[in-house]
DNA sequence: TGTCCATGTTGCCGATGTCCACATCATGTG
DNA sequence: CACATGATGTGGACATCGGCAACATGGACA
Protein backbone atom coordinates (compact mmCIF):
# COMPACT_ATOMS: atom_id res chain seq x y z
CA UNK A 1 0.00 0.00 0.00
CA UNK A 2 2.19 2.66 0.86
CA UNK A 3 4.78 3.14 -1.55
CA UNK A 4 8.57 3.29 -0.05
CA UNK A 5 9.21 6.82 -0.61
CA UNK A 6 12.32 6.88 0.62
CA UNK A 7 14.56 4.93 -1.51
CA UNK A 8 17.56 6.64 -0.70
CA UNK A 9 20.80 4.40 -0.40
CA UNK A 10 22.51 5.89 2.25
CA UNK A 11 19.57 5.50 4.90
CA UNK A 12 22.47 3.74 7.33
CA UNK A 13 23.52 7.08 8.26
CA UNK A 14 21.51 8.76 11.24
CA UNK A 15 18.10 9.95 9.90
CA UNK A 16 14.85 10.47 11.21
CA UNK A 17 13.53 7.90 13.33
CA UNK A 18 10.13 7.73 11.70
CA UNK A 19 11.19 7.15 7.81
CA UNK A 20 14.37 4.50 8.83
CA UNK A 21 12.82 2.53 11.32
CA UNK A 22 10.30 1.25 8.86
CA UNK A 23 11.48 -1.33 7.65
CA UNK A 24 14.02 -2.26 10.33
CA UNK A 25 11.74 -4.65 12.38
CA UNK A 26 9.70 -6.95 11.83
CA UNK A 27 7.72 -6.78 8.60
CA UNK A 28 9.93 -6.94 5.77
CA UNK A 29 9.61 -11.07 5.37
CA UNK A 30 6.01 -10.00 5.52
CA UNK A 31 6.32 -7.26 3.06
CA UNK A 32 8.14 -9.01 1.06
CA UNK A 33 6.06 -11.84 0.43
CA UNK A 34 3.27 -9.39 -0.27
CA UNK A 35 5.71 -8.37 -3.15
CA UNK A 36 6.28 -12.12 -4.14
CA UNK A 37 2.41 -12.28 -4.05
CA UNK A 38 2.09 -9.53 -6.61
CA UNK A 39 4.52 -10.89 -8.73
CA UNK A 40 2.92 -14.37 -9.25
CA UNK A 41 -0.14 -12.53 -9.51
CA UNK A 42 1.52 -10.68 -12.46
CA UNK A 43 3.39 -13.68 -14.44
CA UNK A 44 3.70 -16.65 -12.64
CA UNK A 45 5.97 -18.12 -10.45
CA UNK A 46 8.32 -17.31 -13.51
CA UNK A 47 7.86 -14.13 -11.96
CA UNK A 48 8.91 -14.17 -8.77
CA UNK A 49 12.17 -12.83 -8.75
CA UNK A 50 14.26 -12.07 -5.64
CA UNK A 51 16.06 -9.35 -6.33
CA UNK A 52 12.98 -7.31 -8.10
CA UNK A 53 10.88 -8.33 -4.98
CA UNK A 54 13.78 -6.91 -2.43
CA UNK A 55 14.06 -3.63 -5.25
CA UNK A 56 10.63 -3.05 -4.82
CA UNK A 57 10.08 -3.10 -1.12
CA UNK A 58 12.68 -0.57 -1.15
CA UNK A 59 15.46 -3.14 0.08
CA UNK A 60 19.03 -4.22 -1.16
CA UNK A 61 18.78 -7.77 -2.27
CA UNK A 62 20.46 -9.72 -0.04
CA UNK A 63 18.11 -8.53 2.66
CA UNK A 64 15.67 -11.44 1.62
CA UNK A 65 18.15 -13.91 2.26
CA UNK A 66 17.69 -12.85 6.42
CA UNK A 67 14.28 -14.06 6.36
CA UNK A 68 14.37 -16.72 3.11
CA UNK A 69 16.61 -19.67 2.91
CA UNK A 70 16.32 -19.14 -1.16
CA UNK A 71 13.83 -18.27 -3.44
CA UNK A 72 12.27 -21.34 -3.62
CA UNK A 73 11.17 -20.64 0.07
CA UNK A 74 9.93 -17.93 -0.31
CA UNK A 75 8.36 -19.44 -3.38
CA UNK A 76 7.01 -21.57 -0.85
CA UNK A 77 5.26 -18.76 0.95
CA UNK A 78 3.45 -17.06 -1.88
CA UNK A 79 2.41 -20.69 -2.75
CA UNK A 80 0.53 -21.25 0.75
CA UNK A 81 -0.71 -17.57 0.49
CA UNK A 82 -2.10 -18.85 -2.77
CA UNK A 83 -3.86 -21.92 -1.53
CA UNK A 84 -5.04 -19.94 1.29
CA UNK A 85 -7.21 -17.52 -0.74
CA UNK A 86 -8.44 -20.28 -3.01
CA UNK A 87 -9.78 -21.53 0.32
CA UNK A 88 -11.00 -18.32 1.44
CA UNK A 89 -12.93 -17.74 -1.70
CA UNK A 90 -14.56 -21.91 -1.54
CA UNK A 91 -15.75 -20.74 2.04
CA UNK A 92 -17.13 -17.61 1.41
CA UNK A 93 -18.56 -18.70 -1.45
CA UNK A 94 -20.60 -21.82 0.39
CA UNK A 95 -21.30 -19.08 3.13
CA UNK A 96 -23.75 -17.43 0.53
CA UNK A 97 -25.44 -20.57 -0.27
CA UNK A 98 -27.94 -22.20 2.28
CA UNK A 99 -27.01 -25.36 4.06
CA UNK A 100 -30.67 -27.11 4.52
CA UNK A 101 -31.18 -30.92 5.44
CA UNK A 102 -32.68 -31.80 1.95
CA UNK A 103 -30.54 -33.37 -0.43
CA UNK A 104 -31.12 -30.27 -3.33
CA UNK A 105 -29.11 -27.76 -1.53
CA UNK A 106 -26.35 -29.92 -0.99
CA UNK A 107 -25.79 -30.92 -3.87
CA UNK A 108 -25.70 -27.46 -5.52
CA UNK A 109 -23.40 -26.28 -2.65
CA UNK A 110 -20.63 -29.05 -4.07
CA UNK A 111 -21.00 -27.30 -7.52
CA UNK A 112 -20.83 -24.11 -6.52
CA UNK A 113 -17.37 -25.16 -4.74
CA UNK A 114 -16.52 -26.38 -8.06
CA UNK A 115 -17.53 -23.33 -10.12
CA UNK A 116 -15.58 -21.06 -7.64
CA UNK A 117 -12.33 -23.35 -7.77
CA UNK A 118 -12.49 -22.71 -11.62
CA UNK A 119 -13.38 -18.93 -11.38
CA UNK A 120 -10.46 -18.26 -8.56
CA UNK A 121 -7.74 -20.07 -11.26
CA UNK A 122 -9.42 -18.17 -14.38
CA UNK A 123 -9.05 -15.04 -12.45
CA UNK A 124 -5.70 -15.14 -10.97
CA UNK A 125 -3.94 -17.60 -12.92
CA UNK A 126 -0.26 -17.10 -11.64
CA UNK A 127 -1.15 -16.93 -8.24
CA UNK A 128 -3.18 -20.27 -8.53
CA UNK A 129 -0.06 -21.82 -10.77
CA UNK A 130 2.22 -20.96 -8.06
CA UNK A 131 0.13 -22.24 -5.59
CA UNK A 132 0.42 -25.85 -6.85
CA UNK A 133 3.87 -25.32 -8.63
CA UNK A 134 5.39 -24.48 -5.23
CA UNK A 135 3.37 -26.22 -2.84
CA UNK A 136 5.75 -27.47 -0.47
CA UNK A 137 5.62 -31.49 0.48
CA UNK A 138 5.00 -31.00 3.93
CA UNK A 139 1.96 -29.19 3.47
CA UNK A 140 -0.32 -31.18 3.08
CA UNK A 141 -2.60 -31.26 5.56
CA UNK A 142 -5.55 -33.59 5.49
CA UNK A 143 -8.73 -31.52 6.64
CA UNK A 144 -6.85 -27.98 5.30
CA UNK A 145 -6.78 -26.10 2.44
CA UNK A 146 -9.08 -26.30 -0.71
CA UNK A 147 -9.34 -30.04 -0.12
CA UNK A 148 -10.56 -29.79 3.00
CA UNK A 149 -13.24 -27.79 2.17
CA UNK A 150 -13.87 -30.29 -0.69
CA UNK A 151 -13.89 -33.01 1.42
CA UNK A 152 -16.47 -31.28 4.52
CA UNK A 153 -19.19 -30.26 1.26
CA UNK A 154 -19.05 -34.35 0.04
CA UNK A 155 -19.94 -35.04 3.59
CA UNK A 156 -22.79 -32.81 3.80
CA UNK A 157 -23.90 -35.11 0.82
CA UNK A 158 -23.53 -38.08 2.56
CA UNK A 159 -25.37 -36.88 5.51
CA UNK A 160 -28.25 -35.11 3.28
CA UNK A 161 -28.68 -38.99 2.06
CA UNK A 162 -27.46 -37.87 -1.45
CA UNK A 163 -24.57 -39.98 -1.66
CA UNK A 164 -24.53 -43.46 -0.22
CA UNK A 165 -21.41 -43.32 2.70
CA UNK A 166 -19.89 -46.52 0.69
CA UNK A 167 -19.28 -44.40 -2.68
CA UNK A 168 -17.66 -41.10 -0.10
CA UNK A 169 -14.16 -42.77 -0.07
CA UNK A 170 -12.36 -41.36 -3.21
CA UNK A 171 -15.17 -39.29 -4.20
CA UNK A 172 -13.25 -36.29 -2.91
CA UNK A 173 -9.93 -37.03 -5.52
CA UNK A 174 -12.36 -37.59 -8.31
CA UNK A 175 -14.03 -34.14 -7.57
CA UNK A 176 -10.91 -32.48 -6.82
CA UNK A 177 -9.20 -34.06 -9.83
CA UNK A 178 -11.80 -33.29 -12.20
CA UNK A 179 -12.34 -29.30 -11.36
CA UNK A 180 -8.24 -28.77 -11.06
CA UNK A 181 -7.99 -30.90 -14.60
CA UNK A 182 -10.32 -28.20 -16.05
CA UNK A 183 -9.01 -25.18 -14.68
CA UNK A 184 -5.49 -26.10 -15.77
CA UNK A 185 -6.74 -27.19 -19.25
CA UNK A 186 -8.35 -23.93 -19.57
CA UNK A 187 -5.26 -21.89 -18.08
CA UNK A 188 -2.44 -23.65 -20.46
CA UNK A 189 -3.74 -25.99 -22.47
CA UNK A 190 -5.89 -26.05 -25.77
CA UNK A 191 -8.88 -25.08 -23.66
CA UNK A 192 -7.85 -21.97 -22.87
CA UNK A 193 -9.17 -20.39 -26.24
CA UNK A 194 -12.65 -21.29 -25.39
CA UNK A 195 -15.14 -18.43 -25.41
CA UNK A 196 -15.96 -17.44 -21.61
CA UNK A 197 -19.78 -18.66 -22.65
CA UNK A 198 -18.62 -22.03 -24.08
CA UNK A 199 -16.07 -22.68 -21.13
CA UNK A 200 -19.10 -22.08 -18.46
CA UNK A 201 -21.65 -24.46 -20.70
CA UNK A 202 -18.41 -27.16 -20.59
CA UNK A 203 -17.98 -26.61 -17.32
CA UNK A 204 -21.73 -27.15 -16.57
CA UNK A 205 -21.26 -30.41 -18.34
CA UNK A 206 -18.20 -31.49 -16.40
CA UNK A 207 -20.23 -30.63 -13.17
CA UNK A 208 -23.47 -32.41 -13.99
CA UNK A 209 -21.60 -35.65 -14.86
CA UNK A 210 -19.08 -35.80 -12.28
CA UNK A 211 -22.43 -35.67 -9.60
CA UNK A 212 -24.40 -38.04 -12.03
CA UNK A 213 -21.59 -40.40 -11.49
CA UNK A 214 -21.12 -40.05 -7.98
CA UNK B 1 9.05 -14.28 -40.31
CA UNK B 2 9.90 -15.02 -44.12
CA UNK B 3 11.39 -18.16 -44.25
CA UNK B 4 13.32 -18.48 -47.12
CA UNK B 5 13.09 -21.99 -48.82
CA UNK B 6 14.87 -24.23 -46.08
CA UNK B 7 16.92 -26.93 -48.13
CA UNK B 8 17.21 -29.61 -45.48
CA UNK B 9 14.74 -29.57 -43.20
CA UNK B 10 15.11 -33.30 -42.95
CA UNK B 11 17.25 -34.95 -40.84
CA UNK B 12 19.56 -37.16 -42.05
CA UNK B 13 21.33 -38.19 -38.36
CA UNK B 14 21.23 -41.76 -39.95
CA UNK B 15 24.23 -40.98 -41.67
CA UNK B 16 27.21 -42.79 -39.90
CA UNK B 17 29.66 -41.74 -37.58
CA UNK B 18 31.53 -40.04 -40.66
CA UNK B 19 28.90 -37.77 -41.53
CA UNK B 20 28.50 -36.62 -37.91
CA UNK B 21 32.16 -35.29 -37.28
CA UNK B 22 30.89 -31.53 -37.44
CA UNK B 23 27.48 -30.29 -37.06
CA UNK B 24 27.64 -28.73 -40.25
CA UNK B 25 24.41 -29.43 -42.17
CA UNK B 26 21.27 -30.29 -41.40
CA UNK B 27 20.76 -32.10 -37.94
CA UNK B 28 21.70 -29.68 -35.59
CA UNK B 29 18.28 -28.10 -35.09
CA UNK B 30 17.12 -32.18 -34.82
CA UNK B 31 20.10 -32.55 -32.46
CA UNK B 32 19.47 -29.83 -30.20
CA UNK B 33 15.70 -30.36 -29.56
CA UNK B 34 16.73 -33.80 -29.06
CA UNK B 35 19.14 -32.98 -25.96
CA UNK B 36 16.30 -30.31 -24.76
CA UNK B 37 14.10 -33.17 -24.64
CA UNK B 38 16.29 -34.70 -22.33
CA UNK B 39 16.07 -31.85 -20.40
CA UNK B 40 12.81 -31.29 -20.20
CA UNK B 41 12.86 -35.39 -18.75
CA UNK B 42 15.26 -34.85 -16.49
CA UNK B 43 13.83 -31.88 -14.47
CA UNK B 44 11.05 -30.39 -16.29
CA UNK B 45 10.67 -26.82 -18.58
CA UNK B 46 12.82 -25.11 -16.10
CA UNK B 47 15.68 -27.51 -16.81
CA UNK B 48 15.71 -26.73 -20.64
CA UNK B 49 18.77 -24.22 -20.86
CA UNK B 50 19.86 -22.99 -24.04
CA UNK B 51 23.64 -23.11 -23.67
CA UNK B 52 23.46 -26.04 -21.73
CA UNK B 53 22.03 -28.22 -24.61
CA UNK B 54 24.34 -26.27 -27.16
CA UNK B 55 26.87 -27.70 -24.69
CA UNK B 56 26.01 -30.83 -24.84
CA UNK B 57 24.96 -30.94 -28.71
CA UNK B 58 29.12 -29.75 -28.86
CA UNK B 59 28.28 -26.93 -30.12
CA UNK B 60 28.56 -23.15 -29.29
CA UNK B 61 25.89 -21.05 -27.63
CA UNK B 62 24.28 -18.88 -29.81
CA UNK B 63 24.49 -21.50 -32.49
CA UNK B 64 20.76 -22.51 -30.87
CA UNK B 65 19.81 -18.64 -32.11
CA UNK B 66 20.22 -20.40 -36.28
CA UNK B 67 17.21 -22.56 -35.59
CA UNK B 68 15.41 -20.88 -32.96
CA UNK B 69 14.10 -17.90 -32.68
CA UNK B 70 14.43 -18.21 -29.06
CA UNK B 71 14.01 -19.91 -26.02
CA UNK B 72 10.91 -20.13 -25.73
CA UNK B 73 10.84 -21.23 -29.79
CA UNK B 74 12.87 -24.76 -28.48
CA UNK B 75 10.74 -25.33 -25.61
CA UNK B 76 7.44 -25.05 -27.91
CA UNK B 77 9.68 -27.78 -30.07
CA UNK B 78 9.98 -29.95 -27.07
CA UNK B 79 6.28 -29.61 -26.21
CA UNK B 80 5.47 -30.97 -29.78
CA UNK B 81 7.77 -33.97 -28.54
CA UNK B 82 5.93 -34.57 -25.73
CA UNK B 83 2.33 -34.74 -27.01
CA UNK B 84 3.06 -36.74 -30.10
CA UNK B 85 4.87 -39.26 -27.51
CA UNK B 86 2.11 -39.32 -25.28
CA UNK B 87 -0.58 -39.61 -28.28
CA UNK B 88 1.31 -42.75 -29.17
CA UNK B 89 1.58 -44.57 -25.97
CA UNK B 90 -2.29 -44.01 -26.13
CA UNK B 91 -2.36 -45.36 -29.59
CA UNK B 92 -0.23 -48.20 -28.89
CA UNK B 93 -2.06 -49.42 -25.88
CA UNK B 94 -5.47 -48.75 -27.63
CA UNK B 95 -3.53 -50.92 -30.13
CA UNK B 96 -2.84 -54.14 -27.63
CA UNK B 97 -7.08 -54.38 -26.88
CA UNK B 98 -9.81 -55.70 -28.93
CA UNK B 99 -12.06 -53.31 -30.69
CA UNK B 100 -14.79 -55.53 -30.48
CA UNK B 101 -18.62 -54.06 -32.09
CA UNK B 102 -20.15 -54.73 -28.24
CA UNK B 103 -19.81 -52.47 -25.58
CA UNK B 104 -17.99 -53.67 -22.85
CA UNK B 105 -14.84 -54.12 -24.56
CA UNK B 106 -15.33 -50.12 -25.88
CA UNK B 107 -15.82 -49.10 -22.42
CA UNK B 108 -12.56 -50.71 -21.34
CA UNK B 109 -11.02 -49.26 -24.49
CA UNK B 110 -11.32 -45.83 -22.63
CA UNK B 111 -10.55 -47.03 -19.36
CA UNK B 112 -7.13 -47.94 -20.83
CA UNK B 113 -6.87 -44.44 -22.34
CA UNK B 114 -6.83 -42.92 -19.38
CA UNK B 115 -4.88 -45.24 -17.29
CA UNK B 116 -2.03 -44.67 -20.38
CA UNK B 117 -2.25 -41.21 -19.84
CA UNK B 118 -1.71 -41.18 -16.41
CA UNK B 119 0.99 -43.54 -16.27
CA UNK B 120 2.57 -41.75 -18.99
CA UNK B 121 2.61 -38.25 -16.81
CA UNK B 122 4.02 -40.59 -13.84
CA UNK B 123 6.54 -42.03 -16.03
CA UNK B 124 7.98 -38.24 -17.70
CA UNK B 125 6.64 -35.94 -15.70
CA UNK B 126 9.21 -33.79 -17.13
CA UNK B 127 8.20 -34.73 -20.22
CA UNK B 128 4.78 -33.96 -19.83
CA UNK B 129 5.04 -30.80 -17.63
CA UNK B 130 6.61 -29.35 -20.33
CA UNK B 131 4.45 -30.22 -23.15
CA UNK B 132 1.72 -28.77 -21.44
CA UNK B 133 3.24 -25.56 -20.02
CA UNK B 134 5.05 -24.24 -22.88
CA UNK B 135 2.37 -25.67 -25.76
CA UNK B 136 2.05 -23.43 -28.94
CA UNK B 137 -1.49 -21.96 -29.05
CA UNK B 138 -2.16 -22.88 -32.58
CA UNK B 139 -1.34 -26.39 -32.06
CA UNK B 140 -4.92 -27.20 -31.08
CA UNK B 141 -5.55 -29.43 -33.98
CA UNK B 142 -9.33 -31.14 -33.37
CA UNK B 143 -8.58 -34.55 -34.38
CA UNK B 144 -4.72 -34.48 -33.56
CA UNK B 145 -3.00 -35.23 -30.34
CA UNK B 146 -3.94 -37.06 -26.89
CA UNK B 147 -7.27 -35.49 -27.33
CA UNK B 148 -7.94 -36.84 -30.66
CA UNK B 149 -7.42 -40.17 -29.55
CA UNK B 150 -9.83 -39.46 -26.96
CA UNK B 151 -12.27 -38.35 -28.79
CA UNK B 152 -11.94 -41.56 -31.24
CA UNK B 153 -13.23 -43.56 -28.22
CA UNK B 154 -15.41 -41.52 -27.29
CA UNK B 155 -17.56 -42.09 -30.63
CA UNK B 156 -16.52 -45.73 -30.62
CA UNK B 157 -18.83 -45.96 -27.28
CA UNK B 158 -21.71 -44.07 -29.17
CA UNK B 159 -21.37 -46.52 -31.91
CA UNK B 160 -21.43 -49.72 -29.84
CA UNK B 161 -24.50 -48.11 -27.98
CA UNK B 162 -22.49 -47.46 -24.54
CA UNK B 163 -22.83 -43.95 -24.68
CA UNK B 164 -26.30 -41.75 -26.15
CA UNK B 165 -25.44 -39.97 -28.02
CA UNK B 166 -27.05 -36.68 -27.27
CA UNK B 167 -24.74 -37.14 -24.25
CA UNK B 168 -21.40 -37.47 -26.29
CA UNK B 169 -20.82 -33.44 -26.54
CA UNK B 170 -19.10 -32.37 -23.78
CA UNK B 171 -18.27 -36.04 -22.84
CA UNK B 172 -14.28 -35.45 -24.30
CA UNK B 173 -14.03 -32.41 -22.04
CA UNK B 174 -15.06 -33.85 -18.81
CA UNK B 175 -12.83 -37.22 -19.29
CA UNK B 176 -9.75 -35.27 -20.31
CA UNK B 177 -10.01 -32.86 -17.41
CA UNK B 178 -10.78 -35.43 -14.83
CA UNK B 179 -7.62 -37.67 -16.11
CA UNK B 180 -5.48 -34.68 -16.94
CA UNK B 181 -6.21 -33.71 -13.21
CA UNK B 182 -5.58 -36.85 -11.71
CA UNK B 183 -2.11 -36.75 -13.30
CA UNK B 184 -1.10 -33.68 -12.28
CA UNK B 185 -2.18 -33.73 -8.95
CA UNK B 186 0.01 -36.59 -8.30
CA UNK B 187 2.95 -34.76 -10.20
CA UNK B 188 2.64 -31.55 -8.17
CA UNK B 189 0.06 -31.73 -5.48
CA UNK B 190 -0.72 -33.28 -2.46
CA UNK B 191 -1.31 -36.81 -4.18
CA UNK B 192 1.88 -36.48 -5.08
CA UNK B 193 3.05 -38.29 -1.56
CA UNK B 194 0.32 -41.81 -2.01
CA UNK B 195 1.99 -45.26 -2.41
CA UNK B 196 1.11 -46.47 -5.72
CA UNK B 197 -0.96 -48.56 -4.76
CA UNK B 198 -3.14 -45.83 -3.07
CA UNK B 199 -3.06 -43.99 -6.01
CA UNK B 200 -3.96 -47.06 -8.78
CA UNK B 201 -6.98 -48.00 -6.58
CA UNK B 202 -7.80 -43.78 -6.53
CA UNK B 203 -7.31 -44.38 -10.39
CA UNK B 204 -10.14 -47.17 -10.75
CA UNK B 205 -12.74 -44.98 -8.72
CA UNK B 206 -12.16 -41.92 -11.43
CA UNK B 207 -12.57 -44.40 -14.35
CA UNK B 208 -15.28 -46.30 -12.52
CA UNK B 209 -17.77 -42.61 -11.60
CA UNK B 210 -16.25 -41.12 -14.45
CA UNK B 211 -17.93 -44.01 -16.97
CA UNK B 212 -21.24 -44.14 -14.68
CA UNK B 213 -21.59 -40.12 -15.16
CA UNK B 214 -20.92 -39.99 -18.68
C1' DT C 1 36.81 -19.08 -60.18
C1' DG C 2 34.52 -15.99 -57.33
C1' DT C 3 30.58 -14.27 -54.87
C1' DC C 4 26.85 -15.01 -51.57
C1' DC C 5 24.19 -16.93 -47.97
C1' DA C 6 23.56 -20.26 -44.43
C1' DT C 7 25.59 -21.79 -40.46
C1' DG C 8 28.63 -21.63 -36.45
C1' DT C 9 32.02 -18.84 -33.33
C1' DT C 10 33.79 -15.40 -30.12
C1' DG C 11 32.66 -11.23 -27.59
C1' DC C 12 29.71 -8.75 -24.96
C1' DC C 13 25.76 -6.95 -22.04
C1' DG C 14 22.27 -6.93 -18.53
C1' DA C 15 19.86 -9.67 -15.13
C1' DT C 16 19.60 -13.14 -11.72
C1' DG C 17 20.56 -16.38 -7.54
C1' DT C 18 23.66 -16.95 -4.06
C1' DC C 19 27.87 -16.53 -1.07
C1' DC C 20 30.98 -13.44 1.71
C1' DA C 21 32.61 -9.58 4.39
C1' DC C 22 31.20 -5.50 6.58
C1' DA C 23 28.04 -1.98 8.79
C1' DT C 24 24.39 -0.94 11.95
C1' DC C 25 21.11 -1.35 15.59
C1' DA C 26 18.90 -3.24 19.73
C1' DT C 27 19.67 -5.68 23.74
C1' DG C 28 21.36 -7.77 27.78
C1' DT C 29 25.34 -8.37 30.97
C1' DG C 30 29.54 -6.92 33.37
C1' DC D 1 26.99 3.01 31.79
C1' DA D 2 30.08 0.78 28.51
C1' DC D 3 30.65 -3.11 25.78
C1' DA D 4 30.05 -7.64 23.61
C1' DT D 5 26.61 -10.05 20.80
C1' DG D 6 23.19 -11.53 17.72
C1' DA D 7 19.82 -9.96 14.36
C1' DT D 8 19.26 -7.38 10.30
C1' DG D 9 20.50 -4.83 6.18
C1' DT D 10 24.31 -3.27 2.57
C1' DG D 11 27.70 -3.62 -1.04
C1' DG D 12 30.70 -6.50 -3.67
C1' DA D 13 31.76 -10.56 -6.24
C1' DC D 14 31.03 -14.79 -8.99
C1' DA D 15 28.92 -18.02 -12.08
C1' DT D 16 25.20 -18.72 -15.22
C1' DC D 17 21.77 -17.53 -18.49
C1' DG D 18 19.14 -15.37 -22.46
C1' DG D 19 19.97 -12.60 -26.19
C1' DC D 20 22.30 -9.19 -29.56
C1' DA D 21 26.29 -8.06 -32.73
C1' DA D 22 30.27 -8.70 -35.38
C1' DC D 23 33.19 -11.98 -37.44
C1' DA D 24 34.58 -16.47 -39.72
C1' DT D 25 33.85 -20.39 -42.79
C1' DG D 26 32.39 -23.42 -46.08
C1' DG D 27 29.34 -25.06 -49.63
C1' DA D 28 26.34 -23.89 -53.63
C1' DC D 29 25.76 -21.83 -57.72
C1' DA D 30 26.63 -18.41 -61.34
Amino acid sequence: MDTPARKVDTVNMLEGPSAARRYHHGNLRAALIDTAVDQARAGGADAVVLRDAARRTGVSHNAAYRHFADRDDLLAEVSERGMAELEQRMRDRLADLPQDDNGEPASARLRAVGREYVRFALAEPGLFTTAFACARPEDGAPGEGPYGVLSTVLDELVATGVLPAERRPGADVTCWAAVHGFAVLCLQGPLGELAEREREAQLDGLLERLSRGL
